[in-house]
DNA sequence: GATGAATATATTGTGTACAATATGACTTCT
DNA sequence: AGAAGTCATATTGTACACAATATATTCATC
């Protein structure tokens, strides 16, 4: 057997399993990350774990209250407009962009990429299958071959998933699956409006799934109400 | 006399005051900070400096390499292009956006920055007149009241202070201010139009103003030549 | 019994010591 | 003299100890 142990995971490695685990909905809004507690999930010290909390919250998924720790963000109303914004300057043009790009290797990467998260779906494993669904976004960005829209992307995809984790109406994540395959083939045939007209309907279709009308039961958190 | 030292500043406080160094060309690509130099320039230690170079490594302003330490970063020509590519999908929206929002208030401040701005560059003081330059872009995705998009914004005006210093052809910042102007008068006039056709044709002049050329001069350093 | 203060506990914030590693200097050998 | 190997030095990477602060508990008092 291998006695030695794992090498232990940098702060970069574990910023990215906490991302992952948010877009799988393992983590959700307003749970705590103490410090003493990731690090020994992962094997390190905390100043490797004060790390990888710094640079999630850098990125909007936490938000960290001075002597009091790491939480997961609750974002707003307001917020889950933004974000949706955002995607919405964003991601068609880069779907644009990634049309006249597309190669067949791009092609066969996210043909396996739909397929998996079909089958997370099928298997019941909706946080996977959710986590691959953004990702699918992020790989546009990198067909497009535009790193910094990428990073951008990529972190609007993240506070997506903690959109969608507080304000998301229906279980049914079905329709995404079609709308990937579309803009898939868009991208197949170097159909540059159409690609970008699809992903302006996919995500007009995500922000309609959601619910941002505010209810009265937001304010059910009196700390909430009065330390913000 | 007041015996007690100034509270350290914070890691957020020097990472803005870092910001603000390489905005006004006073830090250039390329320049190495230590953690020791830093801490002791700012009187704490290395574990403030650390979180602070994180956060402006996080930005893309740093580039930092294992056991050596954080280098201001040297924007490739593609980087070059894909920070104004960046700009030129959220910018412009953004304008038009704070076109319908904008309030005699944020008309006011606009009118101090922009003087402020002519002031410094009359005094000579060409890096301040700059920061205040890429801050007005700052200033109009928070007149839109879009929280996440400034943040991107002011992302992208941080990388293109370190693009202006490696790419700049003239010296003659002269033409932005009347662009600023135009954009001032648009916005008081709730010039929805106006205001996103003149930033889309700002950034385009900014970018024009670039010389994004590859020069075999780039590859003097054999050393980036074959680590990158 | 409720309220308020005082204390105890737990968690984060920061400095520092030590380990790991890269760079530069020096020595040695051909 | 040049090249290669070895060693010295400096800087970053990490863990840990202690300080600061917020929360929870206890206890006295009304």
């Amino acid at each position: 057997m291998d006695g030695s142990q794992p090498a232990p995971p940098s702060a970069d490695e574990i910023a990215v399993k906490l991302t992952e685990a948010v877009h799988e909905h393992r983590v959700l809004p307003g749970m705590k990350l103490s410090e003493d507690e990731v690090g020994e999930v992962f094997g390190v010290g905390r100043t490797v774990v004060r790390q990888a909390l710094r640079s999630l919250a850098h990125d909007g998924l936490l938000r960290t209250e001075r002597n009091r720790g790491a939480f997961v963000a609750k974002p707003s109303i307001k917020d889950a407009r933004e974000v949706f914004e955002a995607r919405a300057l964003l991601e068609p043009r880069t779907a644009r962009a990634a049309a006249e790009r597309t190669t067949p290797a791009d092609i066969a990467l996210l043909q396996r990429h739909i397929e998996e998260e079909r089958a997370a779906l099928a298997a019941g494993r909706t946080g996977q299958a959710l986590r691959l669904s953004g990702y699918f976004h992020v790989e546009i960005a990198r067909i497009a071959d535009q790193a910094t829209i990428e990073a951008f992307i990529r972190q609007l995809v993240s506070r997506s998933s903690l959109v969608i984790a507080l304000y998301w109406r229906r279980r049914n994540a079905i329709c995404e699956s079609h709308a990937h395959h579309a803009l898939l083939n868009a991208l197949r045939d170097h159909d540059s409006d159409a690609a970008e007209d699809l992903m302006k309907g996919h995500l007009l279709d995500l922000l309609s799934q959601l619910d941002l009308s505010e209810h009265p039961e937001e304010r059910l958190s009196l700390r909430e109400a009065l330390t913000s």
